[in-house]
DNA sequence: TGTTGTTAGTTACAAAATCAACCGTTAACA
DNA sequence: TGTTAACGGTTGATTTTGTAACTAACAACA
């Protein structure tokens, strides 16, 4: 009555994707605290507003599925650290748009070119097929095709 | 002089992983959460000691990459739960192997059965080539191969 | 208008993760 | 042996997150 049990933890796809979520962030991490004192939370919203431009907390939230609390306090903190200033939507009083500041932009600027290439160098440590399809299988994952 | 800027948050590979991971064990913790009450952190040192049987600490870090103080505590609540118990080394006294309970037994056979069929659920949203490309792809960015 | 419900964003409090310092034990080696 | 370093694990202080309740503004509609 032997019970076949190929099903060990690293097989269980959550975990392998928390492992490779975990390592493949762990340096880049390191160069938005190192140089800019940004959490991921505050680095995410810096990045959405660098791409997009002008968005309002909402937007940030729609975009990127991270809570309001979360943003609210990544605004605060950027806010604070002049990366970014709130300007008063006359024709909604409830929200803000936020835009970078010339500093904000300059660290946008810097951390996406290393995303860039910090993202061409993960990459090559993969095929060129085995990178287009994971990127088609994380899409479907993630829920975001 | 247009500067073009295909590079989206969305293609940026550590935030891909990271969204597919967090979407994808989004309704397992839930699971577990519910039924026994525990964490993540929880939830992994059962699975590793159901899986391997009687491990240290220490294995179990080596083997998750989790750090020591977060097993330390989720061994000491695992413990409280009577879900594990320490069983002194008398080779060396630093350390202690950890074994399930009768309970822990039956609450990681109970989870070991969820996780399978949420595997498959999850692989059901993918093709058979998908499947086998993203688990190798993983397994290379998790350096786990 | 006025009441009720909804929305954008903040805040307060509890839960959890992180980091450094720590304790007892073992290893290395003079 | 004696001294120093390294190791396994725990603890405490601080930071970060999660959850819920809250405020202020708007919308719907009687």
């Amino acid at each position: 009555m032997a019970q076949k049990d190929e099903f060990a933890l690293q097989s269980f796809l959550p975990y392998l994707l928390n492992q490779a979520a975990e390592e493949s962030s762990l340096a880049f991490q390191q160069i938005y605290k190192d140089r800019y004192g940004m959490l991921r939370t505050e680095w995410r919203v810096l990045f959405h507003l660098g791409l997009y431009g002008r968005l309002t907390a909402k937007d940030i939230g729609a975009r990127s599925r991270m809570h309001k609390t979360k943003i609210s306090r990544a605004v605060q903190r950027l806010e604070d650290r002049r990366f970014l200033t709130r300007a008063p939507d006359d024709a909604d009083r409830r929200q803000e748009y936020l835009d970078l500041t010339t500093q904000g932009r300059a660290a946008y600027r810097d951390l996406h070119g290393v995303a860039q290439s910090y993202d061409a160098a993960l990459a090559d440590t993969l095929t060129a097929e085995e990178e287009r399809i994971l990127r088609i299988a994380l899409r479907k994952l993630a829920r975001m095709d």
